[in-house]
DNA sequence: AGAGTGAGTTCCGAAAGGGAACCTATACGT
DNA sequence: ACGTATAGGTTCCCTTTCGGAACTCACTCT
């Protein structure tokens, strides 16, 4: 059988995978934000096959992530250029580069700096609560079912349980 | 020839896709996250096949994103749970449900909420500057070359110099 | 006329993925 | 004692995908 069906899965984290869920996806994105946006170039850049690449930039276009701009004609040549939508996909990749920052290159130090133009400093990127601003961290956020919740996975219903059972139990004896 | 090998880019985002960057890691520790933590269940929940469950979290393993603790004995029975560094990867999964939930999930809202605990509203979760604190924009952050970059890559050295180049005209006419 | 560039497509063998069956160890019901 | 269930894998087979190299097409440049 095929892949996975990931595109049918009532999951906000799967959906996003049937879209970058594979090792060249992510790069193919990286290199078009940093503004290498030709086919050649991404390939030479990235070693990856013209097959793969050509698949992949055929796929993103079709779930609306980049778009193919035409930069000469005769003959017709292309720049790959990201979408609203694709742009958005900046964030995922700038989580994937502040782990590898941390956990694979801490010794070293980056590869690439950020630069936030706005302050003029270089930075890392943080992720903090809409709501109160606040620096997360990953154990203050405990998942509930949200208007389109399928509770249809016995697994993930009697994980939430147990969790909603324990920070009940947390908050009545504190 | 083997999978492509993406640990001795000089790249996070490589670097980082060499652990996560595929389909199903992603949703392992996703489900890992959640509490669902025995093989029998992430395996039911996500539907993957068992011999690709079992190599995915031997090489989480490997790469110290996750530790198997014995929950008994006579026979030994485990529970996968996330290290700290797999914790920490729990940001590029935040990052990817955001994404999901805002580009594909948007009408009918979100299958999952999350709570922050120590603010108590339901929140998703931004991304902000490390140094002054604003919520980031992609296009405010320029790449540059850091401690441990390899100039090696014509197409990124071209890239960031015109980058440079476009902003320091932005700078000279405003 | 011939070489070079840019963007793909085609073909082949190797590797990875899905599915089902099998194995091991133990507890539980009758 | 016997069959069944639970938990966590492993093995085998077959299909799909991937990597690499070669080929095509449409121009431009010398």
């Amino acid at each position: 059988m095929t892949r996975m069906p990931l595109d049918d899965m009532n999951c906000s984290i799967a959906r996003t995978l049937d879209v970058i869920g594979d090792a060249w996806t992510p790069l193919i994105l990286r290199d078009i934000a940093i503004g290498i946006t030709r086919f050649d170039a991404i390939q030479r850049d990235l070693g990856i096959s013209r097959k793969v690449l050509s698949e992949r930039l055929g796929s993103l276009i079709e779930h609306g992530v980049l778009q193919r701009v035409p930069y000469q004609t005769k003959p017709v040549r292309y720049d790959y250029y990201a979408t609203e939508k694709g742009a958005d996909l900046g964030f995922v990749l700038l989580a994937m580069q502040t782990w590898g920052n941390r956990w694979i290159f801490d010794e070293q130090g980056p590869p690439l700096l950020l630069r936030h133009e706005p302050c003029g400093a270089t930075i890392e990127a943080v992720t903090a609560c809409s709501n109160c601003g606040e620096q997360l961290s990953v154990g203050d956020l405990t998942p509930l079912p949200g208007p389109s919740f399928d509770p249809d996975s016995p697994e993930v219903s009697a994980a939430l349980e147990r969790r909603e059972a324990a920070f009940s139990a947390a908050r009545g004896s504190s």
